[in-house]
DNA sequence: ATACGTGCAAAAATTTTGCAAAGTA
DNA sequence: TACTTTGCAAAATTTTTGCACGTAT
């Protein structure tokens, strides 16, 4: 779980400077528990300037401190992400929560696709959508 | 596979008129053997107005006739269809060409993940990239 | 001094909207 | 006549770029 100095020391390792401006995007990201848009934490850090944000954004995103999230309608936002390596995501359509998902998949089918394509497999999208628990009880 | 004749056809039956404009981006698409985005289509038919690019890509869009293909960086783009039901693609990185599969997620794995995280699934995003044999040995 | 980072404003890229004119049922 | 479709231009959205000015090393 990621805090604001576990942000920062992820920044002086990889020898980014910590900002003013950097500081504030973390934290703007830091309060969200599901995913947002560039657009959302600019309203968020009205203080910093339009191309900092994207840049900050970017940067984090390229750190793995954030992740991209895709949406059912093909649009991209970000999320906190709590690990680095290759996963996915179950979002919540209801509110924007995010789980982080282990399962993956299966190389087997990976193995089938090749063989049955002829394509080189390297690489795959994949994104779950679904109505949280939360969101299903405060509905029914 | 459809032909300029299918998609005038489907126009039809959907009661939505056949014009100049129409039947341009029609050819247009049915030209293309992968994925394209709108402006693709913008430049190869000049003589149509930009909105009605957006508003003709948009109605076979709705009319399954083309489908949404995302790429490996998050954009979007267009495919000529030939199928309406729920599928994914393969999408080779090199050429823009596009396989359109017939595996899906299995049945299985959503109840396990309905099971183990609460969410009521409602649908996935799957997308596959690779490089096609032609590209493949054609890069040899 | 040299690198890096910032804000600003302008530019670019992409898509939507309003509307008057033209076409079709 | 009533409804659909079009083109155009303007607007809106979203992201990038150039650049002068600071700030850190």
């Amino acid at each position: 779980m990621y805090n604001l100095e576990s942000i920062v020391r992820r920044l002086e390792e990889q020898r980014h400077r910590i900002t003013p401006p950097r500081l504030a995007v973390a934290r703007a990201v830091l309060d969200r528990s599901g995913h947002f848009s560039v657009d959302d934490i600019l309203n968020q850090v009205p203080e910093v300037g339009r191309a900092t944000v994207f840049r900050t954004t970017k940067l984090l995103s390229e750190m793995g401190i954030l992740c991209r999230v895709l949406l059912e309608d093909g649009s991209l936002r970000y999320r906190l992400s709590h690990r680095q390596d290759h996963h996915h995501h179950l979002v919540c359509v209801s509110c924007t929560s995010v789980q982080e998902l282990d399962a993956c998949i299966d190389p087997e089918v990976l193995d089938d696709l090749a063989r049955s394509t002829g394509y080189q497999i390297e690489g795959h999208w994949l994104e779950f959508y679904g109505r949280c628990d939360t969101c299903r009880s405060s509905e029914a």
